[in-house]
DNA sequence: ATTTTCTATATTTTT
DNA sequence: TATAGAAAAT
């Protein structure tokens, strides 16, 4: 036997050395996913059963390709070079490139990101003289890309109502906009490659072919086009096709809102007769107390494949649990916390700290800020996203494809040069009558707008000519010259990080071009530009960070999946927040903030501390939240409070009920001074269940209260009238 | 062309 | 609260 089978469990050595035939690894959190992804490729490979070649692998993140590679390297003496490992969109990318005549594409066209393409649409409404009121952009945006991602052409989309016929006109002009740019958006580069392999029968063979072995990594988060993308290189499933392999846990789905449809899973296992379906349950990461909380809250979803963890580790530490007055008061406890953690020796990198939205980390990084604890949060501005590289990139962008509208009106007038919205307008109406870009409108427009606009074009021209032959950095060192970028931020007062992010920009070149190696193709001019580019667009790079400092790390729990920590704190668990009050309008909302939870969860290993907070501030005022539902789901017994627990059920029938009759009658009628209704107060109501107070209002007979009954919604009572039970 | 003032809006976000 | 984007003022 192989000596990389050793140490894999029954059920991973299993899923490792199958046979060449269809698998679905339902691999929970902890289970050793990714190292049984690796180990199969790698065991494939040693055993002679495929070539490095034949190997298909998919991946959803830059990170977890990269990873997959190192690991592979480390196992085989092989080159990596000639495998296709990488995300989804690298790979389609990757096919595009190789393809682009048959695809109908320019041989350096460029990738358009999230914040390129809305930019793109407003530019569209803009330019047919549509209403964004009755359009919003960003609603576009999603219509578009679900449609991509439901395989659909304008010409093939069914409207019902007027408003989509509209919409589905403006995809049309998006697409024609696209086309002519010489652009691709990121659902299009999936939709693309799906078209030309359905289109091309001699190319879909030949990928049929090669690949004998498609595996794919967090198959859960997989969307319809992806499914079908994969479904194309295994010839549908056929007799002789390659084998699928794919790895995910529907209970960490949890990016259905960007179109993930964990409904692919069935239909895998349906539609390629799936006869290897191998559960991994045994989790290596946490203890006892963690999984069997994990465990008790995903018990409660009912659309789920279904699969129990355990562990071989005890039981461990009690999940501690804090109840806060507000948020700060939660905040000051975490950071208390993490000060005895850390003098009781543990690092601060072992220690997370979660939430469910971004905004909630403010209160915690303010706390901590002032203990003088380091910390590092994640999210927010990556590199590639920031206003400096993004103008850098769009004069790049220019260089190698000047039909690149949007790159075109992003730095006509930055840094300013007198081309203002009239000269703008002037060329955007042009180039609308002669169906042009912008940048070959440019010679037609005569006058002022005209001069000042050729101008521009001109620069342009000259930063071609003279880069042709210039090494990659050196290129982009000189268009930051040239351009006046670098002189427009050298005047700018508060200019000096982005300054330096412009020289990040020459360094990450030249590391583009020390991993890439030499050039495919070194007579076509600025190949590698396009190359640089694509990079940078398929990947936004690191969030910022001050990397390598033993910092305490702030996430949400959606950028914490795949990912683990010593100890781990869920912060604002509270209803409306976590489970979040939107998600409960959405079908099977509250199953996806479920498993969100069941993530949180699971990230820890030893320890776990769950907390949240009575009032909160929340645009700029507080709210009053009740304890999440999903603490209520977790028995008591695995739970150590660190706070005196609050009665979750109302003690007897302890009515409270002022009488403007009989106003002396046993409750008092100042109610502010006996505990009996104030803001934050948790009171019960036969038919709404258990609330919280959030405001007062009135006097007497007139008193009223408002109470937010969490998924009972936000009401006001008037005391005369309503039952309400006082803790 | 640039600055200021206002107004709407506020989950999550691998590519 | 804080931020982005638009409208208005300079």
């Amino acid at each position: 036997m192989s000596d990389l089978l050793v140490n894999l469990n029954s059920e991973q050595l299993q899923a490792v050395s199958l046979p060449p035939q269809h698998a679905l690894i339902l691999a929970g959190a902890g289970s050793g996913k990714t190292r049984v992804l690796t180990t199969r490729i790698a065991w494939l490979i040693q055993t002679g059963q495929v070539e490095p070649s034949g190997v298909l692998a998919v991946t959803f993140t830059n990170k977890a390709a990269r990873e997959m590679l190192a690991r592979l390297s480390a196992m085989l003496p092989i080159n990596t070079r000639g495998m296709w490992v990488g995300t989804f969109h690298g790979l389609a990318n990757r096919l595009l490139r190789a393809h682009w005549r048959d695809a109908n594409l320019p041989q350096l066209f460029q990738i358009l990101d999230s914040a390129d393409q809305l930019a793109a649409i407003k530019r569209l409404l803009k330019a047919l003289n549509v209403d964004d009121e009755k359009f919003p952009p960003r609603e576009l945006q999603h219509f578009i890309n679900g449609q991509k991602e439901a395989g659909l052409r304008a010409h093939a989309v069914e409207a019902w109502d007027d408003y989509t016929r509209r919409r589905v006109e403006l995809y049309q002009e998006y697409e024609a906009q696209c086309q002519r740019e010489g652009v691709v958006d990121f659902a299009e580069l999936l939709l693309r490659s799906y078209e030309l392999l359905e289109r091309h029968e001699p190319l879909r063979r030949h990928y049929q072919s090669r690949f004998r072995h498609i595996l794919v990594d967090e198959f859960q988060d997989t969307n319809r086009l992806q499914y079908r993308w994969l479904r194309q290189f295994a010839d549908e499933g056929r007799e002789g096709a390659a084998a699928m392999f794919c790895v995910g846990d529907d209970d960490q789905s949890i990016y259905r809102f960007r179109g993930a449809d964990v409904g692919n899973m069935r239909d895998f296992e349906r539609e390629f007769r799936v006869a290897n379906v191998i559960r991994l349950e045994q989790n290596y990461r946490s203890h006892g107390n963690i999984l069997d909380a994990a465990n008790a809250i995903i018990r409660n979803n009912a659309n789920r494949l279904g699969k129990n963890l355990w562990t071989e580790q005890g039981e461990g530490e009690p999940i501690r649990v804090f109840e806060g007055y507000a948020d700060v008061d939660e905040a000051r406890w975490v950071v208390e916390e993490i000060g005895q953690l850390v003098r009781d020796g543990m690092s601060r990198s072992d220690i997370a700290l979660l939430y469910r939205s971004n905004a909630q980390s403010r209160v915690l990084e303010h706390q901590l800020f002032s203990s003088g604890i380091p910390y590092r949060v994640y999210g927010g501005l990556r590199f590639f996203e920031r206003q400096e590289v993004k103008h850098a990139l769009a004069y790049l962008r220019l260089i190698a494809n000047p039909d690149d509208d949007t790159s075109f009106a992003r730095v006509v007038n930055f840094p300013t040069r007198g081309i203002g919205a009239r000269s703008q307008e002037a060329l955007t109406d042009a180039a609308r009558t002669f169906n042009a870009s912008l940048y070959s409108t440019v010679p037609h427009l005569s006058g002022k707008p005209g001069a000042v606009l050729a101008g521009f074009v001109r620069l342009i021209e000259d930063l071609r000519r003279d880069t042709a032959k210039l090494p990659l950095p050196e290129l982009v060192d000189h268009v930051l010259d040239t351009s006046g970028l670098r002189a427009h931020y050298r005047n700018e007062k508060e200019g000096q990080d982005r300054l330096e992010n412009l020289d990040e920009l020459v360094s990450a070149a030249a590391n583009f071009l020390a991993e890439i190696g030499p050039p495919e193709d070194p007579d076509a001019d600025h190949a590698l530009l396009a190359d640089f580019l694509a990079h940078a667009s398929l990947e936004a790079g690191d969030h910022q960070a001050e990397a390598g400092a033993d910092a305490v790390q702030l996430m949400t729990v959606h950028s914490a999946k795949g990912l683990e920590f010593d100890v781990v704190f869920a912060t604002g668990l509270e209803e409306g927040l976590f489970p979040h009050e939107n998600s409960l309008l959405e079908t099977d909302g509250l199953e996806e903030e479920r498993r969100l939870m069941y993530v949180a969860v699971t990230r820890a290993r030893e320890r776990l501390y769950l907390s949240f907070a009575q009032s909160r501030m929340l645009h700029g005022q507080s709210r009053y939240n009740l304890k999440s539902r999903f603490l209520e789901e977790i028995p008591e017994t695995l739970l150590k409070w660190l706070t005196p627990q609050r009665a979750a059920t109302m003690p007897g029938n302890t009515y409270f009920r002022p009488s403007a009759a009989s106003p002396a009658a046993a409750p008092p009628p100042r109610r502010r001074d006996d505990g009996g209704l104030r803001v934050g107060q948790l009171v019960g109501h036969a038919r709404f269940g258990q609330g919280v107070i959030v405001a007062t209002e009135g006097a007497g007979s007139d008193a009223r209260v408002q109470v937010n009954f969490g998924a009972a919604g936000v009401k006001w009572l008037l005391l005369s009238v309503a039952k309400l039970e006082v803790a």
